[in-house]
DNA sequence: TATTGTTATACTCTATAACTATA
DNA sequence: TATAGTTATAGAGTATAACAATA
């Protein structure tokens, strides 16, 4: 019993440190390229869903409407973004990328996509698939203790 | 082959979604005990490592000795730590735990261990060890990039 | 000389509240 | 009335640089 709880314990620190390496990982070179992670998050959204109101990106990245005003002035400043005005709605604003930030988001998908190859392509394609399937029921419990707690 | 990519990043999705809903289950609660992640990253290295030097903190949370005076202060502040002189070396301060700092740091520690077993505890001995292992091999290989990358 | 920690200054991300322009 | 976005203000975390006290 103590013994296995242990073991529980070793699994999440190791969760905890690959999560903390992760982010390192990602986030080293975001600064070369003059940018930070809650505006690449930003760019990401702008990336996948197409131009965005301001009020989409605030409900997408879970922060305040007034972030999203700061956020988007870095962005138009280091030309990653414009803002455009909504064709129908005058109150509203369309946040779209630039040719600049439309360059950069393509290579960092490559990247996303070098990075899974690295991690995930030494596995056996057995071994591969149980840790998806692990992963999938470790995930659910996850949003499920998360759900719970709200 | 682009089937495999595409598995592989769902893969690293499920990672990287783990990762947010891991540190947003574990930063909900520290609000109401008056903690925020960094001081609470302090705090968990002083209850692992017993009282120690701001000089050591810096190191040991990779940020700025100016940084650890702001977190010391506020720990301080609001009864989490003390600081006391250096037996030896009368440039030093020593971090030490308040009773109620440690206090708060052993729930947590429990907290950590029970949050293992919710996470963990449905899976079968065979599928837990096989997760073990798989983790073990990617955490080596994140290790490596990062490693290289410096 | 080198190291420990602080003061001074600045930037990023975050929040709430009050306000303007529009719907 | 309600919504989109901005200005005003504040707090946390981070950094570098200059400095004082001590090693």
């Amino acid at each position: 019993m103590a013994k296995q709880g242990r073991e529980y314990g070793g699994a999440l620190d190791q969760l905890l440190e690959l999560t903390m390496l992760l982010s390192a990982d990602m986030e080293r070179g975001l600064g070369e390229l003059g940018l930070t992670g809650p505006r690449t998050h930003l760019l990401w959204v702008v990336h996948h869903q197409g131009p965005s109101t301001q009020r989409v990106l605030a409900d997408a990245l879970g922060v305040s409407a007034r972030n999203i005003t700061g956020l988007v002035d870095a962005l138009v400043d280091t030309g990653f973004v414009t803002r455009e005005p909504h064709p129908t709605d005058r109150r509203a604003t369309l946040v779209s990328l630039t040719k600049h930030g439309a360059t950069v988001m393509t290579q960092m998908a490559a990247d996303h996509a070098e990075l899974a190859e690295g991690l995930f392509g030494g596995l056996g394609p057995r071994q591969f698939g149980a840790f998806v399937t692990t992963m999938t029921t470790v995930l659910d419990e996850l949003r499920r203790r998360v759900e719970e707690a709200r």
